[in-house]
Order: structure tokens, then C-alpha cells, then sequence
DNA sequence: ACCTATTTATAATC
DNA sequence: TGATTATAAATAGGT
């Protein structure tokens, strides 16, 4: 657009298409983020160099929401392809999104506390940071909790399987009992298998 | 850009907000086209408007192929263990160690929630990396305490040299007032750039 | 990386 | 929306 008007095709000159390249995409990205703050709009944007390195930009949160978004939104337009999961699968599916957003600002945490140039994040950065880790702590509390509630689950289950055990065991001894001296002899067994549960309060 | 500067700034007029939209949106692709064909890139853009409308542009292949690239790629960068700030009153090499171990738990951790695998980690996996999340949650709390200390300390000073430099000032004032007409007047300006501090509580 | 002649994008207006 | 046009921005080619 200066000096000479240019042919809308591949540059074939390597070092003229570098130049190129690297002008125009700071140019895009300046030109995506204007009109997000202007328009209000969230943009999403990602560049591969024909060498494969890539360049992005997201206007508002992080790509990984960007992406979920969109994925939501052509959801509608394109139709899933067949056999959607069952209901806790995208319960879980969704968690994972929402995890992998978190993961993105934990890794710029991440290069911040150990990349040792403390100075680089700024205060606000700080802020979002520690909102974030504080939202990653609540779901590892629920993933704890939930990982508690299953073995708690399992432990009753196991339970009820020995108490009826149990009994089946106990009535076949009454049974022999009562079949080797006819007398109604009642055994003093008492459950001896139960297990004291309750101990925890929901 | 043209008939007027635009502030770069949220265009608070809706009809001219939409209409900007509108333009600089279709101007946002073309460029983006420009620039995958001119220098042979792969380029995504998605935009959502303010009222959550999808437009976008995959320049090869499909947007899904673009979004899957972009997963691995960005999936590489991951942080490495780099230099570390040390306290000076600490075995730098013990140091290094723990920190060492730190970056284990949380890189398994992120893996545990990059892979979606949630069952991956165990309950105490779990217990560990909330312990350290927590650390990680007190530092960033330090740093951040110790940045507005700074910029307290940085007011403070700059209002130290006001309050001299206006001393100083308001003594020349007198001084020329007793040279000029010999009569002790003073003058009855109390420190007017004196800056209310202490707005701060320790 | 920096410069500028030009081309391109677009804000205001109808 | 669509066209016009004066002007701001982007940038191709050069240093």
C-alpha cells in the first residue's frame, strides 16, 4: 500500500515475504485489538508462519475461552457429529475447559514465579492470578471432596454386602440349629460383622 | 480514520458503534486474507459482536482444523524451570531443590488437568497440590503487598520534596516581604501543596 | 530499525 | 444498509 501497489499473491522474494509477514500480522493484531476496544467485540486471533510458529491474540479472557465459545456457538450451525455423550460426560468435558483456562493463566503464573523476573506481571495480573488460583483451589476441594464421597460410597456398599453376607451366614446357623437338636435354640451372634458407620456427617 | 481522529476507546453512540463494527470488521478479514495469502500463513480470526454474534474466517482448511492446531502448538509451550530468586539467608541449593519438587507436584498437576484424566491423581496427589497452591496464593499476596508498599513509599517521597520545596518557596516569600517593606508581616500561607497522606493504615 | 511516498482504510456525511 | 470523500493509518520499497 505504499510506494507501489502489490499483487494480492504469495510474495515469492523470501526476505521481502518476512518483512511482509511481520509488518502486516503486527498490523492485524493492532487492527483486531481496535476493534475490540471500539465495538466492544471479543477477537480471537491465531497466525501460523508458513514455518509453522504461531502468533495469537485474544482480546478478552484467554484463547482457551475464546475457542470454548466458539465452539459453543457453531455448535448450533454445525451439527455435532452424531452420538453425543451422556449428561455427566459433559458435565465433566465442560469442567475441563473451564480447567484448561485456568491452566493458561497458571502457566504465566508459573514462568512468573520461576522464570525469576518477578517485576514482569503487573499488579492487576497479580490480582487475576490469585482469583484464579483461588477458583483452581475451590475445584481441587471439590474433586477431594467428591473423591472422599465415592470411597464413603463404596465403603457402605461394601458394608451392605457383608451385612447381608452376614445374615444369609447367621440363618443358615439358626437353620443348622434347629434341623441337628430340634430345640429353638436362638444363636447369641449379635451381627458381628457390622461395621459402625456414620461417622461422617452430611 | 478519516474526517477525524478516533480515540481508542469503546464508541458510546450505538448506531455509530454498529456501523464501525460493521466496516472495520469486514476490513479486520480482508486484511486477514491479505496476509495469509502474501505470505503464505495460516490464519484463524473469530470475532464475537457485543450482542454475541459469531463471524469468522479460517484462511486454510476448517476453522476445527485451525482450533486443533492451535491446541498443539500452544500445548508445547510449557514452562521450564529457569533461574530462581533466592532468599539470601537460604542454602541456595536446598532452595533449588524444594522448588524443584514444587514444579513436579504442579506440573502434574497441570497434567492432571491438561489430560482431563481426573482420576489420574489421588487424594493425597490432591492434598499436596492444594498445600502448595496455597504457598503459591501467600507469595503472589506478598509480591503484590510489596508493590503497593512501593508505590506508597514512592508518594511519600514525592511528597517530601513538595513539602521542601514549598518550605523553601514560602521562606524566600517571607524573606523578600521583610527585605521590601521592614515591617515583620507573616505571611499566613500554610503549606498549600502539603498533601494529605496517611490515607494508609499499617 | 527508521523513513516517506503512496496506497488503503475508514469517519463523517448524505 | 450503500455511495462519497476528506483524511488518518498502514505500509512497500528504500536506506
Amino acid at each position: 500500500m505504499a510506494r507501489g501497489k502489490v499483487q494480492m499473491k504469495r510474495i515469492e522474494n523470501s526476505v521481502h515475504r518476512q518483512v511482509t509477514f511481520c509488518k502486516r500480522r503486527s498490523g492485524l493484531l493492532k487492527k483486531a485489538k481496535e476493534l475490540s476496544v471500539l465495538c466492544d467485540a471479543e477477537i480471537g486471533v491465531f497466525i501460523f508462519s508458513a514455518h509453522g510458529k504461531l502468533y495469537e491474540l485474544a482480546t478478552k479472557g484467554t484463547m482457551q475461552g475464546l475457542i470454548e465459545r466458539y465452539m459453543k456457538s457453531s455448535r448450533g450451525t454445525q451439527p455435532e457429529p452424531a452420538a453425543i455423550e451422556t449428561q455427566p460426560d459433559m458435565d465433566v468435558k465442560e469442567e475441563i475447559n473451564m480447567l484448561k483456562q485456568e491452566i493458561e493463566i497458571l502457566q504465566k503464573g508459573l514462568r512468573y514465579m520461576f522464570g525469576g523476573r518477578a517485576a514482569e506481571m503487573t499488579l492487576d495480573e497479580l490480582i487475576e492470578l490469585e482469583k484464579h488460583l483461588e477458583i483452581w483451589i475451590y475445584q481441587i476441594r471439590s474433586t477431594k471432596m467428591d473423591i472422599m464421597f465415592k470411597e464413603i460410597q463404596q465403603l457402605r456398599n461394601k458394608e451392605g454386602i457383608l451385612k447381608a453376607a452376614n445374615q444369609y451366614l447367621q440363618d443358615k446357623v439358626e437353620e443348622n440349629i434347629v434341623i441337628t437338636n430340634s430345640a429353638p435354640i436362638t444363636t447369641n451372634i449379635p451381627y458381628p460383622l457390622t461395621i459402625q458407620n456414620e461417622i461422617f456427617q452430611y
